[in-house]
DNA sequence: CGACTAATGAGAATGATTCTAAATAGATAG
DNA sequence: CTATCTATTTAGAATCATTCTCATTAGTCG
């Protein structure tokens, strides 16, 4: 799915609910969709600030996107930083330990699998969020310190 | 396992590893292994100050702890502590959107499975977090705010 | 246009965690 | 045992991501 698509997503679900579609929800929208990994709200601050939009206007928009749950609030233990995951279907968020690069897999029957346990433990199933450690494809075998 | 046990092997790893195990770090590992659920720093520093025990000792006895693996950190997003899990080992914590109650399940082949999808992607597994929401057993159906 | 409400944002406040630095305890050598 | 050196503790300050306040602005609707 293209950036541009994943925009007009985000906006969409904020005008379906009753939000306005203003410029600084469109250009907040915008760097999310842009940034294709797992932004932090800084990062989208960053990329945003030039066009005089104030950081409370940042965190209120990625706060409201997040409780419609069209992005997914996750924290790795390799910074303090909140991050969003525009992909809120079940995945795994592999995180290597040594770069901390982010690698998003998505595994046929993880879905099933996460729903069946909630169920057999009487509860209903309704978001997950999989973070597995571990060294990436680049890091095997090094022991040298992270960027 | 007993709380009694647990607590000792917490204290082993330190001393295994060239740390001093002074009666702070006895505290701190004791009040770990009692609490039996998911602890906060904070909480572990409540039940542990009336000792005279300074919270950064705390901090650094979980920190320590954390990093010589024998404990996990976790956030969820119903409150902003990081969680500490005793149980090293891939399971699902299940949260309840409801009441924020945390559920341990564990499920034969979730192991393997994340294990797998790491090494298709050409990693290696360290470790697991996983972090399924939904509604519990108990609060099925309501929509009463959570305690 | 005028009145009402939603949205914005500069700057202050919050609060969990980390850092600083000074005191203490333990270990080791002579 | 004493002196010395190092590990540990901790009160309080600092950090810093996030939230809050509230005055300003923009949009809507009659
Ligand atoms: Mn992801
Ligand atoms: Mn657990
Ligand atoms: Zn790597
Ligand atoms: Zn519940």
């Amino acid at each position: 799915m293209k950036a541009d698509e994943r925009a007009r997503r985000l906006l969409r679900e904020l005008e379906h609910h009753g939000y306005r579609p203003t410029p600084q929800r469109e250009a907040v929208c915008w760097a999310l969709a842009q940034h294709g990994g797992h932004p932090t709200a800084a990062e989208i601050f960053e990329s945003v600030k030039r066009h005089g939009i104030g950081q409370a206007t940042v965190y209120n928009t990625i706060t409201t996107l997040e409780k419609l749950g069209v992005i997914q609030a996750m924290s790795l233990n390799t910074d303090e930083h909140t991050r969003y995951d525009l992909d809120t279907t079940p995945h795994v968020n592999f995180v290597c330990s040594q770069c901390s690069r982010i690698i998003d897999c998505h595994a046929p029957h993880l879905d099933l699998m996460l729903a069946q346990i909630a169920t057999q433990a009487g509860a209903t199933f309704e978001a997950a969020n999989v973070v597995v450690y571990g060294r990436c494809e680049h890091c095997q075998g090094s022991t040298v310190s992270a960027a």
